[in-house]
RNA sequence: GCGCCCGUAACUCAACGGAUAGAGUGUUUGGCUUCGAACCAAAAAGUUGGGGGUUCAAAUCCCUCCGGGCGCGCCA
């Protein structure tokens, strides 16, 4: 409802001052600061009192006296200094939302443009960790935004199947442990095969760290797997899908999953890169180096450097696409990829199918083979989001600046690297883990989470310890109910918990990782907002308990009804309630707008203590008014329906009970 | 050296250039015989790292200094 009354008014006034005044203005708007003084404030006055030389607070009454009648605006007020603050029609507003979050179909999918959203994208060499789970989490999030949206998406999941490391896990079977593919074959059938290599990759490091000349052996064991020879290929091929399995049920605890996962083997085996290699040459993106220190490889040189300089010192700086013994660096595959996401490449994967979401769903992945030809059509983005950490800016803006050298201008204006901060360990978390830090390390505020070296916070473990954790709270209050039962709710909880403590924080905001905060059920928290739906369903509840009966799972009053409540005075807090509650599709746009989901998150929160407010202040089983308490059932049905939708978004379940 | 990010209450974090800088945690105090206390109320807590500037208006933009992080490889 918010957003709707709030391009009304930005439109109506922009059109006003364009005609009144000649001055062609963007008007912004935000919310005042308390409830009394409207809801949409804009300090527009200011700039036209520039513009048109006049004091702000006389063109601001002037307005709000000439301006238009907006339909669910009751009136416009001058303000403060000169602000013009549009009060709502508060019954009109409380019988729209509730129609909206009753009656109103949920958009569905267009068959418009579609929008790829590349997110997880873990090496399938060890166990997911937590860093793993902010990037899953808040890709997952944002695709779940776009579509609440409207939008089409695909969600992709890149494995890097032949990369170094799983080359170094592969390395530790056939040299540490002197593994065959059949031995490795039975170990990945087994539980926990991620937990296994996360150790395994660990040993590995430091094999190779004690001796350097054993660095050989990663050369060797990565050219052959990228050639698909030898049981190393037949090794990495093992640990990698088993791996990618491991990591698909550890998402899916989360709620998580894939329509496609594109490999990197297969962007080698059917010549990916030979045909963005030609496209490149063709167009002059790149060029062989014959000089300096980048001689013999193919460069790209990258917007801003270069320019007076000579080309020998240009070349130095520019950006190596094809070393000099031919072979291409990660870039270069990585603008293969980013081309072939835009219908751009001329060429296609295969596919087939390789798992099953939670839901049932095919979740598919790439072949060289002929594949399945029942496969659905991926990638043709119009638009792509790569949900990486924000270390690889660099990198990802090497790959726009590829598109941009092709004459693909377009297409990088709508490449976005959806970046994001990494989730790192306080020193004492780190230190409870059992880690031995370096003085250094202890002194920092948090310390770098190392897949490398195994230092780290494993997904599953953490989820489960939350489990545990919402388990002993729920036994603690349902004895009587069943342990499948308490088990769900558990989870349901521990998921509230995690999903949210991921998603609270700003995207460019570094997460120090910490059990005490993450395994915090109090406060700004996940089951905060569960457990405010659970009261109002058990309110539900009660009044059917009690043989009331109540239209489709809400109260419906009248015009009337409503108009003999707001009518009153004192019924600000309802108010504000109301408004916060029919702003959900204002909030979710915005946080579209930046990317940032974590202003979902604090929506939901919002909406959650204003309720709880409220809850405290009118007690609604002991209503004796009829009228008012059907008017207050309604609204607490109305924040039932937004929280739970809000929550939907953060791919958080609102339990039966807690 | 070059580029990007950060510095806000004791701690962890919010704040489209806008009105009195807000939450949570922790601390202190109070509230369950009333719809679920995983909750609520109240208090204490701030020179928004320092200094300049732009603006009607700066935590936010610009400059500078201080402190911290990350990136810049014929690794991925």
């Amino acid at each position: 409802m918010y957003h709707e009354l709030e391009a009304a008014f930005r439109e109506q006034l922009q059109k006003h001052i364009r005609q009144r005044y000649d001055v062609q203005i963007a008007v912004t708007t935000d919310r005042p600061p308390k409830i009394g003084m409207g809801e949409l404030a804009t300090p527009v006055c200011f700039e036209l009192a520039k513009r048109l030389k006049r004091a702000p607070r006389q063109i601001a009454q002037e307005i709000a006296n000439q301006l238009a009648p907006i339909k669910g605006v009751a009136r416009v007020e001058v303000a403060g200094a000169g602000y013009l603050n549009a009060y709502f029609d508060r019954r009109e507003f409380f019988a729209s939302a509730l129609m909206q979050a009753y009656g109103g179909a949920p958009k569905t999918a267009s068959g418009g443009p579609k929008i790829v959203v590349e997110h997880t994208n873990i090496n399938p060499n060890k166990a997911a960790h937590i860093g793993h789970l902010r990037n899953a989490a808040l890709g997952d999030t944002f695709v779940r935004m776009l579509r609440f949206a409207g939008e089409r998406v695909e969600v992709q999941n890149y494995i890097d199947n032949t990369g170094v490391q799983v080359a170094d896990v592969v390395l530790g079977f056939l040299h540490l442990e002197r593994k065959s593919a059949a031995e490795v074959r039975s170990l990945a059938a087994a539980p926990r095969f991620d937990y296994y290599c996360w150790d395994l990759y660990a040993r590995v490091t430091t094999f190779l760290e004690e001796d350097k000349s054993r660095m050989a052996l990663r050369g060797d064991t990565l050219k052959a797997i990228e050639h698909g020879t030898g049981g190393e290929a037949e090794i990495g091929e093992i640990v990698s899908d088993a791996i990618v399995h491991c990591h698909l049920r550890t998402m899916e605890r989360l709620g998580i999953s894939y329509d496609v996962l594109p490999r990197e083997s297969e962007i080698l085996h059917l010549k990916f890169w030979d045909s963005a290699f030609t496209q490149l040459k063709e167009r002059g993106a790149i060029h062989l180096s014959t000089a300096g220190k980048t001689a013999g490889c193919w460069i790209m040189r990258m917007p801003g450097s270069g320019g007076e300089e000579d080309a020998a010192t240009s070349d130095d700086d520019a950006k190596i696409i094809v070393r000099s013994n031919g072979t291409v660096t990660y870039v270069g595959k990585d603008i293969a990829y980013q081309l072939w996401k835009f219908g751009l490449l001329g060429k296609d994967f295969h596919y087939r199918a390789f798992d099953k979401s939670a839901g049932g769903e095919t979740v598919w992945t790439t072949t060289s083979d002929a594949g399945d030809a029942s496969a659905p059509a991926f990638g043709h983005a119009y638009r792509v989001y790569n949900v990486i950490d924000s270390r690889q800016s660099y990198l990802q803006n090497v790959v726009v600046a590829g598109l941009r050298a092709l004459g693909f201008n377009e297409q990088a204006d709508r490449s976005t690297h959806f970046s994001y901060e990494i989730v790192a360990l306080t020193p004492r978390c780190a230190q409870e883990m059992g880690y031995e830090l370096s003085a250094e390390d202890a002194g920092r505020s948090y310390v770098e989470v190392s897949g490398r070296r195994g230092l780290g916070v494993k997904a599953d473990d953490l989820i489960t310890k939350l489990e545990d954790a919402a388990r002993k709270e729920v036994d603690q209050r349902h004895a009587d109910t069943p342990e499948a039962v308490r088990m769900k709710i558990a989870h349901q909880i521990a998921i509230g918990a995690l999903r949210y403590f991921l998603l609270r924080f700003a995207r460019n905001t570094i997460i120090a990782f910490d059990f005490k905060d993450a395994l915090s059920f109090e406060g700004e928290t996940g089951p905060y907002s569960q457990y405010a739906v659970v009261r109002i369903r058990s309110i539900f509840q009660k009044m059917i308990d009690r043989g009331k009966e109540l239209a489709n799972g809400g109260a419906q009053p009248s015009r009337e009804q409503i108009e003999h409540v707001f009518s009153r005075p004192g019924t600000d807090d309802l108010w504000e309630l109301t408004l916060l509650a029919g702003s959900l599709g204002a909030r979710v746009d915005s946080a579209i707008r930046s990317q940032e989901p974590a202003f979902v998150a604090k929506y939901a929160f919002e909406l959650a203590q204003t309720f709880n407010n409220f809850y405290h202040k009118h007690h609604i089983l002991s209503e004796s008014d009829a009228a008012r308490q059907l008017v207050l059932l309604a609204l607490c049905g109305l924040v039932e329906r937004q929280l739970v939708a809000t929550l939907a978004l953060l791919g958080i379940d609102a339990p039966a009970k807690m």
